[in-house]
DNA sequence: TTTAGTACACTTTTT
DNA sequence: GTGTACTAAA
């Protein structure tokens, strides 16, 4: 037996945090740092060492995935351990789910443990059936704007009502929205459904108002942890802290009370640079405000990298040190990785040819080392479909996450949607979806007079057709019909009374219903395939049954998987988006299309804030690589089918020369941008028309149409520094210690202006020391960062 | 009522 | 290039 199975091979921080048992406790992580190995760890800790019995330990998580994985890691430390219960390891929808079930009646409220969960398919369908009501077509507002607006006033408690009053005067447009939410409230409280957004609510509301309910959980989970607590929305911590303070008043006083931190802890692992998800109500700025929030918390810093080479930290500093927003801390590298190869980066005529050269590379990569592992990251998953051609092409077998997944196919979500009928027959969604699928003569004439008649009846369409076929409304042969689907609901919840297992429920679902029937009889190849997808989910409710799961655990799961958790560890090359890619890591790994507008994406460049937030994903981005990075772009792209030029990305200029090898044939952008020159003070951008790039002669020629404001335009840089002045004078006021950059008094500033007799006008990004011997950086639009020593580079000060 | 064919809008990231 | 929504014909 090793001196301390818990704490073996971890570092000075890393044990510290490990053996903290009591109390606040905030791990402020880098990438790569062992934030993983530190949860499992003190979750072996506090089992083996501390006496805490394991069912007394709630750690949560954002993926199934993570949690899956950090199970495993447990089970497999504590292996030979006589356990009496196990640690509970949950997504926090999933923790809510399994609160709900048990006691969402507790709460009040039309809902019952019976509820259905909506994905975000059918919140779109919702939507779109309450458009179709209420006769908005306004082409400016899609179903999914809608869905983001109401998700986006939920998750911050603004009742439809308040969303109508949002904003300096009121608009149309909001109106619109408030009252397409406040019918879509009605419709799923009718169906006895919750969305995503409600789970978390409810389950907050229900400890709010269930003093009983509330002591039970806040007894039971003596432990929490929270990873990746950046990503965490105000609900979700809200939560947390109703759990571990039992008390709802946010006053910081009842934290304080005698003993509430005896036997108890709150123990959350975050990195604000790796917050990537403020779109879906994540805000980081509750990490800043847990240690007020909690009085007494313990911080620690884990900084040591275990993950990768210095070049690829480097690179990784280098970028996220030009966000303001930002606790500054810097990663190092272990002695183990070394330096490591310089950052490859290739710039190629279109899009075709980047996927070309990067499945090259991945085959190369494959054929040298047997055990290598390739990673191809991008920012939105309609990139794929290059880099899965061009492997194709090759032969190289390759795993993609998101896209399309299992649960989405529409023949998987049929049956599922019987299933969840079955259980729970107003769900009118569910109910919608296969009225008429396969085709049983239920066609649109008759679903729209259901519907009608449903308005006035304000029941479920469930109801309502047991109510028109009583009263005769509908057309005999439409009664027949309605008679003949209404049996086969009632067929299948029969047997799921009488406690059939799931598989068998599953096989029901398609053959009772006729669905199986109308597949064989299509003959097409599609058919087929749908086919065989029922086959897989057979199988998968065999498994799900195995594992003693019920029906309801079955399609709660179907509902909560989420595309990254199809990832595979075993897999060569994986493709995926760079959020998914966050938590994991790869030796190799590809960072594609690194393009304006892509990446930074455009939806971005409204706010400053939200450029920060694309920053922050590409520090994720390179993080996940161990060994080898390589980067590329490509100067023309198709979209739809019309060709675009495409600028390279912002983050591609934020990169030093020094760790990047360009192995583009011929000149390149990059080339292009070290390159000294005197013709210009005011210089081009590079970026212009793709054809000047077949040739270095006539892209030197090339001028930019490009107008506007670019991410290294001198306007844009002096915003961004005003911005991060603000931001640091706040911060160290508040005692967080930023290291400002020394401005050399009455000469150059930081965010000051100057002119360079090569570079142009540039703008200034730091200044270490004064006078004539400072070290000064500066940015030149088109020709990146340059460093001089004060006295030697002649630099002028402009003034406007 | 069903089906086949055509126009069209759309592309961020996801529990 | 792709999935969905609408229209016309069987």
């Amino acid at each position: 037996m090793q001196p301390s199975a818990t704490t073996g091979g971890l570092n000075q921080q890393q044990i510290e945090a490990v053996e903290t048992r009591e109390g606040p406790v905030l791990v402020l992580a880098g990438a790569g740092s062992g934030k993983t190995r530190v949860i499992t760890h003190r979750i072996a800790y506090l089992i083996q060492e501390a006496g805490v019995r394991p069912e007394q330990i709630l750690a949560v998580t954002f993926t199934n995935k993570a949690a899956g994985e950090m199970k495993s890691r447990v089970v497999q430390m504590l292996s030979g351990q006589r356990m009496t219960g196990a640690p509970l390891l949950s997504t926090f929808h999933s923790f809510c789910v399994r609160v709900l079930r048990r006691d969402i009646e507790a709460a009040g409220g039309g809902f019952t443990r019976n509820f259905t969960i909506y994905d975000d398919d059918d919140q779109a369908r919702v939507i779109r059936g309450i458009r179709k009501e209420l006769m908005i077509d306004d082409k400016s507002l899609t179903d999914r704007q809608t869905l983001s607006s109401i998700s986006w006033a939920k998750s911050r408690s603004i009742s439809p009502a308040g969303y109508a009053n949002i904003g300096d005067q009121p608009s149309e447009r909001n109106e619109k929205i408030a009252q397409i939410y406040k019918v879509y409230q009605e419709k799923l409280e009718l169906a006895n459904a919750l969305d995503f957004d409600d789970l978390l609510i409810k389950t907050v509301d229900l400890l709010i108002k269930a003093a009983g309910v509330r002591s039970k959980y806040h007894e039971r989970f003596r432990h929490v942890m929270i990873d990746e607590f950046q990503d965490t929305n105000g609900i979700q911590y809200e939560l947390a802290r109703l759990i571990v303070t039992n008390s709802t008043s946010n006053e910081r006083a009842a934290l304080d009370e005698a003993g509430l931190w005896s036997n108890r802890s709150l123990f959350v692992v975050g990195d604000i640079d790796q917050s990537v998800y403020s779109w879906r109500g994540s805000d980081f700025n509750i990490i800043l405000g847990f240690q007020h929030d909690f009085a007494g918390t313990r911080t620690i810093r884990l900084e040591q990298n275990y993950r990768s080479t210095q070049t690829i930290l480097d690179a990784a500093n280098r970028i996220i040190e030009n966000n303001s927003r930002r606790l500054p801390k810097t990663l190092y590298a272990s002695e183990k990785a070394g330096q490591g190869d310089k950052i490859r980066y290739y710039q190629s005529y279109d899009g075709e040819g980047e996927a070309m050269w990067v499945a090259e590379r991945i085959q190369e990569s494959l054929r040298r080392s047997h055990n290598a592992r390739c990673a191809v990251l991008y920012r939105a998953n309609s990139q794929s479909r290059l880099f899965e051609e061009s492997l194709r092409r090759r032969g190289v077998p390759y795993n993609i996450v998101g896209g399309f997944s299992f649960y989405e196919r529409a023949e998987v979500k049929d049956l599922i949607a019987y299933l969840k009928l079955s259980l729970n027959p107003h769900d009118d969604i569910a109910l919608l979806r296969v009225i008429n699928s396969p085709p049983r003569g239920i066609g649109k004439t008759t679903q729209e007079a259901l519907l009608e008649s449903q308005r006035d009846l304000g029941v479920s369409l469930w109801a309502t057709i047991a109510a028109a076929v009583q009263a005769r409304t509908v057309s005999p042969r439409a009664g027949r019909a309605l008679d003949e689907f209404r049996e086969i609901i009632g067929g299948l919840a029969r047997r799921v009374e009488s406690g059939e297992g799931v598989a068998e429920l599953v096989k029901a679902s398609s053959i009772d219903t006729g669905y199986i029937q109308a597949l064989k009889e299509e003959n097409s190849k599609e058919a087929e395939g749908r086919l065989m997808n029922i086959e897989e989910l057979v199988n998968a409710a065999a498994e799900a049954e195995r594992q003693r799961e019920s029906l309801r655990d079955f399609i709660d799961h179907a509902a909560l998987v989420a595309d990254t958790d199809q990832y595979r560890e075993d897999a060569r090359v994986t493709l995926m988006t760079m959020h998914s890619a966050k938590g994991l890591e790869f030796p190799i790994v590809f960072i594609v299309g690194l393009e304006e507008g892509i990446f930074p994406h455009s939806r971005a460049y409204e706010s400053e804030a939200d450029l920060e937030e694309e920053r922050r994903l590409c520090y994720v981005a390179i993080t996940r690589a161990q060994k080898n990075l390589y980067i590329s772009h490509a100067m023309k792209r198709r979209t739809f089918g019309e060709e675009t030029a495409a600028e390279p990305s912002r983050f591609l200029n934020e990169l030093p020369a020094e760790l990047i090898e360009d192995v583009s044939p011929g000149p390149s952008w990059l080339k292009f941008r070290e390159l000294p020159s005197s013709y210009s003070s005011k210089p081009e951008r590079p970026a212009g028309g793709h054809t000047a790039y077949r040739d270095g002669q006539s892209r030197l020629k090339n001028t930019t149409n490009y107008k506007g404001k670019t991410y290294n335009s001198a306007e844009s840089v002096g915003e961004f520094l005003a911005g991060r002045a603000r931001k640091v004078a706040t911060s160290s006021s508040q005692g967080q210690g930023h290291q400002n950059a020394g401005d050399a008094p009455g000469s150059l500033k930081v965010g000051s202006r100057v002119r360079h007799e090569r570079y142009g006008q540039g703008v200034v990004l730091n200044c270490e020391g004064t006078g004539d011997d400072a070290k000064i950086t500066v940015s030149f639009p088109g020709f990146g960062q340059k460093k001089f020593i004060a006295k030697y580079a002649g630099l002028e000060k402009v003034t406007r």
